[in-house]
RNA sequence: GGACCUGUAGCUUAGCCAGGAUUGAGCGCUGGCCUUCUAAGCCAGAUGUCAUGGGUUCGAAUCCCAUCAGGUCCGCCA
């Protein structure tokens, strides 16, 4: 049973050209290629020899077609033009695609183990408010990444970096411990902790007195105090119980937590600016150590990059340097999710931990934020669209729809369907579309439950479900029965799905998934369409079967890797 | 002033890293399909100077240079 069963069908093509070339008389070797649709699967371009071997690349193709002959894999070896095209027997792909996925089940599109020992860093708020929507692409590129990157067999664990010693963290415990809110308190958390940060952050504004208490804490807590410490770190842990709520109903959770104090009161930070201190690129300006950033290739208005203020004591990207030593000592590799505004910063802390002697690698994944129609989102303005608002909305809309479609069944299913859609339906929409794109926050594009969409994957997985459990049990199946275009190009689509895993892992890219998940539903539909299994003969009812099953395991597969809950109907 | 990211149909977007045969989709728009496995579906149609201008190449949406537009960063904040 093959883990990639296109796998084969592509080492075959590319031995065959080899074989090609070589009576060609060249030793040049060339990458095939997937050519436009009713092309073939495989093409070979022979532009690049025609200098080489002083003919035309259709004369070559030509030649090579006829050098290379029939293969039991290829039901068609041709030149087209200046190109060579191999078409897969498709009983064969039909074969083997029905075998793996068959036999894999829920590991179909899995790699073997490679024994990487991955830390994923993502999310990492600063605990003083619920989640917006502003960052929450960084929990879903983040949770999606670590799901493709498990299926490509490695270890990985995910952490939350929890920003506890900033001025933030500290204004809101002034907050807490000052003011006193009136009226409703929210029951989550998060939700209830804002209004001291909203209200601490206007005082202190307002008044330098608040702003003197607020900066005499922070002095306090950076001598490691540690009643202030834990009095920051209680309300740390408040917010962070309502962040981890709101991301736990996206299916996203956390392997660990890393505290940033914890950098601080271990001494490790203070250890490496001390070697830091020792390099012949930092130099010190007022006290204060700093790297300058032209010896790296880095320009700007200012290329003094500081690791400490003048009073010696550290400053956030030097404890993110201490962080990420910690973490490389326990990983093979480190992969952070970043928003884009991190960029210079992350190149710095790779650059610290380089010069630190941690040769292991650090890989940031960046995205740009989510903005609103009027601008960019603001816990301390208020101006924003909490997580958890659009989910309740999603769920909500999702809901009224269920309600219209399948008014027959339990309040219970109802509820179950609705969180599933309303849910998916917000992580398909971000995943969707590449991390690097600026993306304006529009309540229709959020809550679209059509077309390219996570309803219409989960609808096909649905239908799928629905003919399996009218079906009851069914015996083995004839896979040369399913000749069908539509039974072909459904069983090559389901065959592609472990390339796109190992290319998402290799690219860390995850809007590449959502595309493929959707491709998939959309040829499940035209076979649905086109090839009726309940009512089909009886060796050929049990061939669709199969079909209809392993449809559904990469249906499955794909929507779980996408952190998508996979209803068995709709 | 310097650096990085993005620019593809009215809107949202895939393809760009690894150049190759007609640039794929979704929404919206026009028209059709529920007495056959769930119409959150299917089919047909209209819509593109691939930001602009050069260059490299047999061949450029894709690589290089310049320009324009949007975003981000260049703090002894995080």
């Amino acid at each position: 049973m093959d883990l990639d069963p296109l796998q084969a069908f592509r080492e075959r093509a590319v031995e065959l050209i080899g074989s090609g070339l070589k009576k060609l008389g060249t030793e040049t070797v060339l990458p095939v290629e997937i050519p436009p649709d009713g092309m073939g699967d495989f093409a070979f371009p022979c532009f690049p020899l025609a200098k080489e071997l002083r003919k035309s690349p259709v004369e070559i193709a030509k030649a090579m077609a006829g050098h290379i002959g029939n293969d039991p894999m290829f039901c068609k070896i041709e030149s087209a033009g200046p190109y060579v095209n191999f078409h897969i027997s498709p009983n064969e792909l039909v074969g083997r695609t029905l075998v793996s996925v068959l036999g894999l089940k829920g590991e179909f599109g899995n790699a073997p183990p490679t024994s990487q020992k991955i830390n994923l860093e993502h999310t990492s708020a600063n605990p003083n408010g619920p989640l917006h929507v502003g960052r929450a692409r960084n929990p879903i590129i983040g949770d999606t990444l670590a799901r493709i990157l498990r299926r490509c067999g490695n270890d990985v664990t995910t952490e939350f970096y929890v920003d506890d010693m900033g001025k933030q963290q500290v204004t809101l415990t002034w907050g807490v411990e000052n003011l006193t809110q009136e009226g409703e308190i929210h029951s989550k958390p998060d939700h209830a902790m804002v209004w001291y940060y909203q209200e601490a952050s206007r005082r202190m504004e307002a008044d330098p007195k608040v702003l003197a208490e607020i900066n005499a804490m922070i002095s306090r807590y950076e001598a490691r105090d540690p009643d202030i410490a834990a009095r920051v770190r209680a309300n740390c842990e408040k917010v962070l119980a309502g962040m981890n709520q709101s991301m736990g109903r996206l299916g996203i959770k956390f392997d660990s937590f890393a505290w940033e104090s914890k950098y601080i009161f271990d001494g490790s930070v203070e250890k490496i600016i001390e070697k830091l201190r020792s390099l012949e690129c930092t130099s010190v300006d007022n006290g204060a150590l700093y790297l300058d950033l032209n010896e790296f290739g880095i320009s700007g208005k200012e290329n003094k990059f500081f690791l400490t203020r003048g009073d010696g004591s550290s400053l956030y990207s030097t404890r993110d340097m201490a962080y990420h030593l910690d973490k490389l000592a326990n990983y093979d590799s480190a992969i952070d999710v970043l928003g884009e505004d991190h960029r210079l910063k992350a190149r710095v802390v790779g650059i610290g931990v380089r010069l630190l002697g941690q040769e292991k690698p650090i890989e940031p994944v960046f995205y740009s934020f989510v903005s609103l129609p009027e601008g960019k989102m603001s816990t301390r303005r208020g101006r924003v669209v909490y997580l958890d608002d659009l989910i309740d909305e999603a769920v909500a809309i999702a809901r009224d729809e269920v309600e219209k479609r399948r008014p027959e069944v339990s309040e219970e299913l109802k509820s179950s369907i609705a969180d599933a859609v309303g849910t998916g339906a917000i992580r398909y929409n971000i995943i969707r579309i590449q991390a690097e794109k600026q993306l304006v926050f529009k309540w229709e594009e959020a809550l679209n439950f059509e077309g390219n969409s996570a309803p219409f994957i989960q609808y096909s997985h649905a239908r799928a479900s629905s003919i399996l459990r009218k079906a009851g049990e069914s015996a083995g199946h004839d896979a040369s029965l399913l000749t069908h275009p539509s039974e072909v190009q459904l069983a090559k689509m389901m065959a592609r799905f472990p390339s796109v895993i190992k290319e998402c892992g290799r690219s860390k890219e995850s809007h590449l998934l959502a595309a493929y998940a959707y491709d998939l539903a959309a040829m499940f539909n035209q076979f649905y369409r086109d090839c009726p299994v309940l009512v089909a003969e009886e060796k050929l009812k049990s061939a669709r079967l199969a079909m209809v099953k392993a449809s559904k395991i990469v249906l499955g597969n794909a929507l779980d890797t996408l952190g998508i809950m996979a209803p068995e109907e709709l």
